[in-house]
DNA sequence: ACTGTTCTTGGGAGCGCTCCCAAAACGGGG
DNA sequence: CCCCGTTTTGGGAGCGCTCCCAAGAACAGT
């Protein structure tokens, strides 16, 4: 039986609500009186009870962090774990704490999200980017939980990286290293990041006057077969370079032009888009556009609590997107190798 | 203002108790009465307050997941990811929640321990394994919370691998498809799991009349990094074939080798541990014992559960490696290339 | 119709804390 | 010594639910 705010009392002849200020640092009690309480607290090994407090106070600290079963399949596992790298680290600071749902079960997403949203200790919720009509946040909306997405949502606060920007950075390097032919291999197009990306490939390509040629793009749905069968599927029309839209992609695609006898980038540069952990381990190791997936989830917890705690600010943060170059692009060593 | 369970009995005409009991689904209740009970819940919105319903049953269906900085420090991103994954299902199928506790600064652990253990949240805990003499077991020991490690660990109940029987896999493999001077790559040598895999190692090149060979291992540290240097050192003790207890160390071993001008499997042959997705998007695909990551996350969490809800049966769970075979190891291509 | 048993329902109290209001104590000035 | 203002401390009540015990209703048998 764990000792009480109310046996503290008892043993240091105050009060509970005397023991509560000295818990709470409240600036009320005299040197001696709270000398006397830390004593007892220590004698008897008190600790606070989170659960009696969280329901006098009407405050938890508990955030939730809310992974779709869309996002667990089709983003790497890479992308949620250094997402979540950044939430706690920011839930950690903050002194709060983060339950953690994740779901891997399509059929039963409805009936967990339920029993999260509508459990009470969750003050509200990081929700990473479903896709459309998702209706997870269709109830997210409904409750009134107090939201943040990771990617853009009509409705919602949200952090996100510059997809448009990001998209523009890859398709400029390419150009830079004198490209023509650029390809480009997309995520599902009913999203908004890949229109974005795709958006920004785009306008590059036509402010260079290159224009742009639907048949230099293929959608791979972010997975390495769905890369690799890209890759296969716009082969034969002779692209120099191509903007993939995600690392995991990136290997499928370079498992791809291996077969097809092209080294890469010898015969064809390659950019793409994340910068996992797996972009550096690859061979070569692929130039990318680094989503900084650690800070967006960081960024969310923080835009979170701002929220809770009533401070003022913009509800949506777009993060700059940065190129990491690597071997895959060829700069370095049209550059003589230096880096 | 949220509607309160005395709010839905005033508007049923039924007192406090016979809601609880509507909503508990406690048999004595008269169906007429359930019904009106019912529909003033969906009338007013109402919704159980988790928090008040804790403190009346000294129960929170909270369970810890504890992820220490010595584990994303050394262990990659992916392991975590995969045990989450796991660890996540099971704690929804029982209808339990999971405060995901994720450290990464090596010098505010103990500090964030006290707050996530002493919180009353959480009814135990899952801890992935730590480095030996951890303060975070120390002081999970002393709070006496109930607590299932991933790993081995000295009086706690645990869930792990057959780390041993899959070193032996791995060598046993080689050694059956010829070679037999068979060097390794181990992580840091005061880890149990460590030490396991290569008496694994170690015992099937004795029981070959191999013998063991200090020159032929190296400690890599489960970084691609301490990979490659790793496998570096070992290039002048002549190798055929190479043992790596962790894909990502593998990564690095392909980059060393790629860098000496030698081929995977053609000039050395690769198995390595774990089966993270990195492992089949490297090349050439790598051969590796499964570690059964999500089903370790799964496992531990049935196991504290279990603890948690007073189940008998083992407190130890040591799930069996197996071996995947893909190009690293040369087995295809010596067998016809058949798979 | 009465009695005994079972089923349904109500309400007091408590889970462990916080907070508000009031009482008590203390200190300084006249 | 008294009075006034400030500081320290105490305790009642409530946060929203569960649970236990008791009361009332319903049913069955004589």
């Amino acid at each position: 039986m764990k000792p009480t705010l109310e046996e503290v009392a008892r043993l240091a002849g105050v009060s509970r609500s005397t023991v509560s200020r000295v818990i709470n640092e409240h600036p009320s009690v005299s040197p001696e009186t709270r000398q006397r309480v830390w004593k007892a607290i220590q004698e008897i090994g008190y600790r606070p009870h989170s659960v009696a407090r969280s329901l006098a106070t009407k405050r938890t600290r508990i955030i939730g962090v809310i992974i779709p079963e869309a996002i667990t399949k089709i983003f790497s596992d890479q992308f949620f774990a250094i997402l979540l790298q950044g939430a706690a680290q920011a839930t950690n600071a903050r002194g709060y704490q983060l339950i953690l749902s994740l779901f891997d079960d399509p059929k039963r997403q409805e009936e967990l999200y339920a029993k999260v949203l509508k459990n009470g200790y969750v003050e509200g919720a990081v929700v990473a980017s479903a896709p459309p009509n998702d209706p997870l946040l269709r109830a997210l909306k409904e409750d009134r939980l107090p939201t943040v997405s990771v990617g853009k949502q009509q409705g919602l606060p949200y952090v996100d990286v510059d997809n448009y920007g990001g998209g523009r950075l890859a398709t400029e390097h390419l150009v830079q290293l004198g490209y023509r032919r650029i390809a480009t291999i997309t995520g599902p197009r009913d999203h908004v990041h890949v229109q974005e990306r795709l958006a920004g490939y785009r306008d590059v390509l036509v402010e260079h006057g290159i224009g742009f040629e639907e048949e230099l793009v293929a959608e791979g749905g972010f997975t390495e077969a769905g890369g690799m069968a890209a890759m296969q599927r716009l082969l034969p029309n002779r692209p120099e370079a191509v903007f993939v839209q995600g690392d995991t992609m990136a290997a499928g695609v370079l498992r791809a032009l291996r077969a097809a006898g092209l080294r890469v980038p010898d015969d064809i540069a390659l950019v793409s888009f994340d910068d996992a952990p797996l972009a550096s381990l690859l061979d070569p190791p692929l130039t990318t556009v680094r989503q900084p997936i650690r800070l967006l989830g960081f960024m969310a917890v923080e835009l979170l609590l701002n929220i809770l705690e009533g401070a003022g600010g913009s509800h949506e943060l777009v993060l700059p997107a940065e190129l990491v170059v690597r071997g895959s692009c060829g700069a370095i060593r049209q550059n003589g190798g230096g880096r």
